[in-house]
DNA sequence: AAAGCCATTGCATACGTATGCATTACCGGC
DNA sequence: GCCGGTAATGCATACGTATGCAATGGCTTT
C-alpha cells in the first residue's frame, strides 16, 4: 500500500528525480523523448504526484474554499439556488485544475485566514452571505484577503462582489408584465436596507412602472420577507386594500408561491385573473402548479467569472465588481391582460405571445412541458 | 505578507519548534503552564499550522473527497436531493475536523486513485452513482480502496454502501394508504434492474399489499423512468387502463409531480378524486399545489453515518453497509378514502386523520402549511 | 548519598517535491 | 583547434512540520 514516489520512477527511467518532476510537469527543459518514457512509466506504476509535498515546495494549493452561509440554526433551509451554484463553481475550477474545499457555516471571526494562513486554499468565494449587518462591519478585512462573494453589487462597497444584475431583473420581469397589456402591477418584497438585492429589483420594478406610466403607489408594494408565508401574508395585504391588480412581481420565488396560494384562497386563479412572476428559478419551481414565470440568472456562467474574479485577485491583478444578465423565464403563471378575459370564460385557451415578445430588448426563454 | 511559522513562535516563547507543536497539539508531554503561554502567542500572532507541511510529515490529509456524479451531459440537473446531503456530509466532516473536497463528475478511471495516491483525501464518499452498468464493473476496485457510496444495500454486493431502507419506506407509504381505506392503489416507478433502489421500493410496495389483501396484478403498476416527463407517461397508462384506482405511489416525487399533473389533465383532482405519495421529500416539493405527501429520509444522519463509516474503513475496522429509517411526511396529496368522498362533493373539509395514524408503527410526521 | 524515575524540553531528522545552479555533451563558427 | 553557446540533465537544498531519541533537572526511594 506504499505509494510511488519520484524517485522509484526516476530509478525506472535512469533518470534523476528533478527530471521526473520536470517531465511530468511538462517543462520545456527536458527532453520529448525522456518526458514520454517518464511519463509512460509514471502511468504503468499510477504514480500521483504527493500534493502534500509538491503544495508545501511550490507554496501553491490550487485549492479555492467555497464557504456557504448555514442558517441553520434559524430553521431556513439552506437556499436550493446554491446547489447549482455550488455545482457551477466547482466545476469552473475544475476546469482550471483548482480543487474546492466545501464548509457550510455561520460567520465567524477567522474564517479567511482559516484557509489562507493554513494553506489550505489560495482564496475564498463566499455564497448567501447576504444578512448585510454583521457582515458590512467585518468586511474591510476582506480587501486584504483573497475573498469574491456573491451577491449585491454596491458602489463603493469595501470588497470584491460578483452578482446578479438585479436592477435588470427587476425590469424585464416588469416590463414584460406591462407588454402583456397589465396596467396595474403589483410588487411583494422586502426592501428594507437589509435586502440590497431586493431594493435593487424594487428599482428595477418602478424604472418599468415609470416607462409605462404607472406612478409610485405605496399601496401597489407590499413589504414581506423572503419567505413563502412572507409572500402569503404580503399578497393578502395587497388584495385587501382593493386595489384593481392584474399582475404582480415577487422578489423572490418563494414570495411567488406564496403569494400564489394566498390568491387562490381568495379565489383568484393563477394566471387567468391575475399574472405572478419570481426571481431566482429555484430548482423545481418549475413543476409548481402553475409553472412560474421568473428570472433566472445563469449559474454557469456566475460560477466562471466568480472563480476568475478569484484567480484575478490572487495574482494580484486589479478586479472590479462584476454583473451578470439575468434572464426572462416564461412558464404558465403569467398570460397576457386582454378585456374579454376577465369578462368571460377562465378556461379558455392558453393564448401564445410569443410574437410579442421577440421583439424584447432582452433575452427571453419560453418552457413548454 | 509572510505567514508566521512554528519557529517563530518558538522564539518568540522561548521555547524550541517541537514544544511548539506539541503545545498546539495539545501533546501531554508538555507542560501545562508552556501550552498556555505558547497558545497565546501563537493566538496573538495569528499562527496557524501550515496544513501543507502538516500533511507531509504526518501523512495524514484530514480530508474527504465528495464525489458528485454529474449527469449534465445528458440533460439532466443534479438531484436537488443532494444538496441537504452534501450539506450534511460536510457538516458532519467539520464535527471531526475534516475538510470536504467537493467535485462534480461523470464516472471516469480513476477517480478514486487520483485522490488518495496523492494525498488529496483519505477516502472518498460517492453521491448519486446509481446507474449501475459500468459502475458495477468497477466496483470491485472499490474493496482496496476507502469508498463508501450512498446507494441501495443489496446484499453480497461488493464495496461499501449506506442507504435509506427502500423496502421499508416502499411498505410504509403504502400501508398508510391502505389504513386511508384505499383498496386500488397503483404503482408508478423504474423497476427495472438499473435501478435496484427503485425495485427495492417496490418491494415495500408489494408487502403492504400482500398484508392488505391485494394480489399481484401487472397492470396495476406501471413503468416509468424517474423523471418528471416519466410519471406524466406513467400515470396516463395507468389511467387508460381503466382501474378503479384511488390513490397511486409512487418511486419519486418526480414521478409524482408528473403524476398529478396527468392526473389532473383527465380531471382527476388530487386529493379528492385520487391521493398519491412520492418518494424523496425534495427540497420545495412542500411547496407544490397540492404540497406532497412523501417519503423522507434523514440526511443529517446519513450524513453522519456515510462520515463515520468512511472513516472506519480508513482505520481498517471493520464495516457494515447500513440502512436508514425513512418517515413518512404527510401533507395534502393524500386523503382518506369515504364512499360518501367518491359519489358526492370534492370540496367538502379535508378530514384530518390523526388519530388513525398515531397507532402505526413507524415514525409519521403531519405538516400543515 | 547514590541510584533510579518522572516530567519536561531540545536535537536531529525525514516526509516528497520543485527549482536554482552546476555540470556535461555536443555543435557551429572563427 | 579553440571558444562560446545551447540543450539536457543532475546535484543540492529548502519548504514547515511531527516525532523518535537524547538530555536535563528535580525528586523519590533505598
Amino acid at each position: 500500500m506504499n505509494r510511488v514516489t519520484a524517485g522509484e520512477i526516476a530509478e525506472l527511467a535512469g533518470v534523476s528525480q528533478s527530471t521526473v518532476s520536470r517531465a511530468l510537469r511538462g517543462s520545456p527543459l527536458v527532453n520529448a523523448e525522456t518526458r514520454e518514457r517518464v511519463r509512460q512509466i509514471a502511468n504503468e506504476k499510477n504514480y500521483k504526484v504527493n500534493t502534500s509535498a509538491s503544495r508545501l515546495r511550490s507554496k501553491q494549493s490550487r485549492t479555492l474554499a467555497l464557504l456557504v452561509h448555514d442558517d441553520s440554526d434559524l430553521g431556513s433551509d439552506i437556499n436550493p439556488f446554491f446547489l447549482s451554484m455550488i455545482a457551477a463553481i466547482t466545476k469552473a475550477a475544475a476546469e482550471i485544475n483548482y480543487d474546492i474545499l466545501l464548509s457550510f457555516q455561520q460567520l465567524s471571526d477567522n474564517w479567511i485566514d482559516d484557509y489562507e494562513n493554513s494553506n489550505k486554499a489560495e482564496g475564498v468565494i463566499m455564497l448567501g452571505y447576504g444578512g448585510y449587518t454583521d457582515y458590512i462591519r467585518k468586511i474591510s478585512m476582506l480587501d486584504d484577503a483573497h475573498c469574491v462573494t456573491w451577491g449585491p453589487v454596491i458602489d463603493g462597497q469595501p470588497g470584491h462582489f460578483v452578482g446578479c444584475d438585479n436592477v435588470h431583473g427587476g425590469y424585464i420581469a416588469t416590463k414584460y408584465l406591462f407588454d402583456l397589456g397589465h396596467q396595474q402591477i403589483g410588487f411583494i418584497g422586502d426592501i428594507s436596507d437589509d435586502c440590497p438585492e431586493f431594493q435593487a429589483r424594487y428599482t428595477g420594478y418602478r424604472r418599468a412602472c415609470e416607462e409605462n406610466g404607472l406612478g409610485r403607489d405605496p399601496r401597489l408594494q407590499s413589504s414581506a420577507p423572503p419567505s413563502e408565508r412572507g409572500g402569503y401574508e404580503g399578497a393578502e395585504r395587497l388584495i385587501d386594500r382593493g386595489l384593481s391588480l392584474s399582475a404582480v412581481f415577487c422578489a423572490t420565488d418563494l414570495n411567488a408561491i406564496g403569494a400564489i396560494r394566498a390568491l387562490r384562497n381568495r379565489n383568484l386563479h393563477v394566471p387567468a385573473d391575475i399574472s405572478v412572476v419570481g426571481f431566482d428559478d429555484l430548482p423545481s419551481i418549475a413543476y409548481t402548479t402553475p409553472a412560474l414565470t421568473t428570472v433566472r440568472q445563469d449559474t454557469a456562467t456566475a460560477g466562471h467569472v466568480l472563480v476568475e474574479t478569484l484567480l484575478d485577485l490572487i495574482r494580484g491583478n486589479d478586479v472590479v465588481s462584476r454583473l451578470l444578465p439575468p434572464e426572462l423565464i416564461v412558464r404558465q403563471s403569467s398570460r397576457p391582460l386582454r378585456a374579454e378575459d376577465a369578462a368571460t370564460s377562465r378556461a379558455g385557451p392558453r393564448p401564445t405571445h410569443a410574437e410579442r415578445l421577440d421583439n424584447a430588448p432582452t433575452r427571453t426563454r419560453f418552457e413548454r412541458p
